[in-house]
DNA sequence: ATAGTGTAGATTGTTGACAGTCTGGATGTA
DNA sequence: TACATCCAGACTGTCAACAATCTACACTAT
């Protein structure tokens, strides 16, 4: 019945050429095709795009709006670098919204829902045993999106996300080690007991303590940084790319 | 020695019109010369900028990724509307992160800082026995602000500033009452004192409070909100103002 | 009157062109 | 060799024009 998929001309009807644009970009941004400090070229973008550069400039600065890219006039945009600083702030906030999730959650949690968590702790651990860290990796993301949709407050739940993309602009990826991932599973099994246990007061302190460790894992299992002399979103004078690569 | 101000060329130089437009553009929004819910029409800020249409269109989007405006395809973009709901979730985390700043400082605040906070109180205390409303007001932004500064996070006192923009966006800026004033700046003492006594918990039980009850308190002084069909992100057909108002 | 249709004007979405700026290397000079 | 100057190409910043869409209002037929 349905055609294959929208019509080119449906989705036109529906969504501006630069909010495309801008999912795409923040695609090869999230997936490392485009790697932080690197810059966007804006024709070379239309060009892959297929379309003109208005709608990529407007991709490009909804973008910097929301904190992914930086700009320098008349030099262009760059994909922005997370600076060591910038990373431990991030993971503090964390550290408190999560701890308040999950106080929330001691206090509310349906049985449905410790549940699903425990669900996910489970897989965990058989991905933890298996020596599976991209598993793992993905599971952990999972959970802890799970512990903010729980909590009910959509928006720390999206800044949950969008510190999770930040944070990949910090060092690419990184899997912690098979203890790291057996610490960090026990810490889980830690949250999902004191929150079904109805204690707010040691959910609290469990879930920050997970994170403010997390940090630690984290940043084991990062490869050091190169001093990095690219815009963080101050300096200047840097090398211009030339050949439009892609 | 100086010209009196950067002349415009410089100006140029240094910030392209898309950036002013935004500045621009977010100052007409947290002022409320645009409200809630207004339509941003492209054409009439262009010519009150004397620019043309493409960095005007390039500051909204700016803005839309920043969450102060949303765009539907050619109905245009509007300044957001937040809702009951989306108000209490920024209040829910505000409280996580005020409850975190002060357990921080509780811990490692100098004796400059703490002086500094208890000028602020007393600075509010005078302001609330004056009956200085607006007074009042402005050094409670103030003394919020002060508290995620001193706890160090940069991010943490960004977030905290977006969320008054948006707040502003539930209803317009609304007072608190004499007996709120009260009441706001015994919590305020009550926090400072925790901080100085060393004391994370108290600290963060009274930071948090704190919050909490500001939320009360906004909702008593706000005046019932209108139904409001207007997009809150999803509506369509929705009447479109025709003669540009300015 | 009411509902359906059509049209003009207002506005948004996209493009292509032009001007200004920056980078990197070539050229020339001490 | 070291250093200042100049030049061409690559890009970004802005604009003006065109196409597509939507809204409001008038007009028609029932």
């Amino acid at each position: 019945m349905n055609e294959p998929s929208l019509s080119a001309l449906d989705i036109l009807r529906t969504r501006s050429l630069a909010s495309l644009a801008a999912q795409e970009i923040e695609r090869m941004i999230t997936t490392g095709e485009l790697k932080a400090g690197e810059r966007l070229n804006e024709l070379a973008l239309a060009a892959r795009l297929g379309i003109s550069r208005g709608p990529v400039r407007e991709a490009v600065r909804g973008l910097e709006g929301a904190g992914l890219v930086v700009t320098v006039v008349n030099q262009g945009s760059f994909v922005r670098k997370v600076s060591a600083e910038e990373a431990h702030e991030l993971y503090e906030i964390r550290v408190a919204l999560t701890g308040y999730a999950c106080a929330h959650l001691a206090r509310q949690a349906t049985k449905e829902q410790i549940a699903a968590l425990r669900a996910l702790v489970r897989q965990m651990a058989t991905a933890q045993t298996a020596g599976d860290a991209v598993g793992y990796y993905t599971l952990n993301l999972d959970f802890h999106a799970t512990l903010m949709r729980f909590a009910g407050n959509k928006r720390a739940l999206r800044i949950h996300e969008e510190f999770g993309n930040e944070l990949n602009l910090f060092r690419r990826r990184s899997l912690v080690s098979a203890a790291g991932m057996r610490a960090s599973n026990a810490e889980h099994t830690e949250i999902v007991r004191a929150i079904a246990a109805g204690d707010p007061a040691r959910a609290r302190e469990a879930g920050e303590l997970h994170i403010s460790h997390g940090l630690g894992r984290f940043v084991a299992s990062s490869p050091p940084a190169e001093p990095a002399a690219v815009p963080d979103g101050e300096t200047r004078k840097l090398p211009r790319r030339r050949k439009a690569a892609l």
